[in-house]
DNA sequence: GCTTTAAGTCAACACTGTTAACATTTGCAC
DNA sequence: GTGCAAATGTTAACAGTGTTGACTTAAAGC
């Protein structure tokens, strides 16, 4: 169904790339390897030829969702422009939180995959591809946030992990449930983007660079 | 052993806390209830004597967590008594950062289980025991901070929201093994303590109200 | 066409959480 | 003390899990 209608065969064509996907259709974790081959009427052991372990499997799920957001954050703003202006240096900001936010709301299984318990990727992966480009997105927005004006000093490590700190906790309070924090994606990173800047000593910038547009 | 040294009875005396107690020790969420109960010389079937399944032992496990959260959180500043001065009451703030990253430094197994994947005590637990009571710390130390004279506005709940949401990501961040985020937790309290304030545009603050005491 | 290799099956192993039926100990009423 | 009921342990089993080794089938290369 999923590529052709073709009556099933001994080989199944494509299993390695069906597995991943119909893993991320469920909750990664707490499904099983005999179901998730059972559904693509496929036997257990098949799954062995294509991955070394169930956490194998998982961990590239998780390496999915790191290029996923790496692209959302890509759509934000592009690492070679430089800022137009202060406010859309600042809107820079805005997108790439609300990025994080709605990610992390839409995929939440992923996201505790990239982020959760037993986030081998996330502790200490070197794959350039997965983290590090994806990390380097949120300095690249404070320092030309800097560079617009609004920043007395540039932003150094301290600041970029208060920063991402306050947006990485948002994501992780609103997926543990906590009503209060269930407002849309758009208007709480806002509130929290705005926050971050005044807490880097940033000058005075006008509400309505943080609110949603209408 | 930790009772005492009676020879193996048929009744084991306090299952129950022996139980909690070994979970506590190994990492809570990968340990098998069998292995548990062999470590204690008793048989899988009598954990059930004690806890409806697994996840009831592990929710309880949390339950203790949000209580010993709560007193540390009590060791930084009574609720009933005013700040004496500004300085006071940032150091409330710091305190409290401190306790909320030392304790999760100290016991991840227990802080995850409060705030991870499987939480169900984190996500709507009514126990106004475990959450609420820890859950009013912040929102005090913030409140005391205003009426020392440094906010100029009374929290709402976005400010308490975006302060919990730096210091619980800053949290996240450590267990995760992020390197950066890895200083002594008395230091990263107060570098993020410091910009929360400034993010709720507090009034200017000498710097060592937030650096260590040498 | 033959051989090598990739990709699936089958049957088993060592686990897991959980349950029902049974056994033992404790505590309480009389 | 005796007897009964409740609490707390055991035994044996069930269904399900990830994983592995030996075998089988299909595809690919020369």
């Amino acid at each position: 169904m999923s590529t052709s209608e073709s009556p099933r065969k001994y080989h199944h064509g494509d299993l390695r790339r069906a597995l991943l996907e119909a893993a991320a259709t469920q909750d990664p974790e707490s499904i099983s390897l005999r179901e998730l081959a059972a559904g693509l009427g496929v036997t257990p052991a098949s799954v062995y030829r294509h991955f070394d372990s169930k956490q194998a499997l998982l961990d590239e799920l998780a390496e999915q969702g790191f290029s996923k957001l790496r692209v959302l954050f890509a759509e934000c703003f592009s690492l070679d422009t430089e800022p137009t202006g202060p406010q859309e240096a600042v809107m820079r900001l805005v997108n790439l939180g609300e990025a994080y936010l709605t990610f992390a709301d839409q995929d939440p299984a992923t996201w505790r995959l990239m982020f959760g318990v037993h986030a081998s990727p996330y502790r200490q992966r070197a794959t350039a591809e997965g983290q590090s480009s994806s990390y380097s997105y949120l300095p690249a927005a404070l320092h030309g946030i800097h560079r617009s004006g609004l920043l007395p000093c540039a932003p150094n490590d301290g600041d970029i992990l208060f920063a991402w700190s306050a947006i990485h906790g948002l994501a992780s309070l609103r997926l543990g449930g906590l009503p209060v924090a269930r407002m849309p994606a758009m208007t709480a990173a806002g509130l929290v983007a705005r926050r971050i800047l005044l807490g880097l000593n940033a000058s005075t910038m006008p509400e309505q660079w943080f609110a949603p547009v209408n």
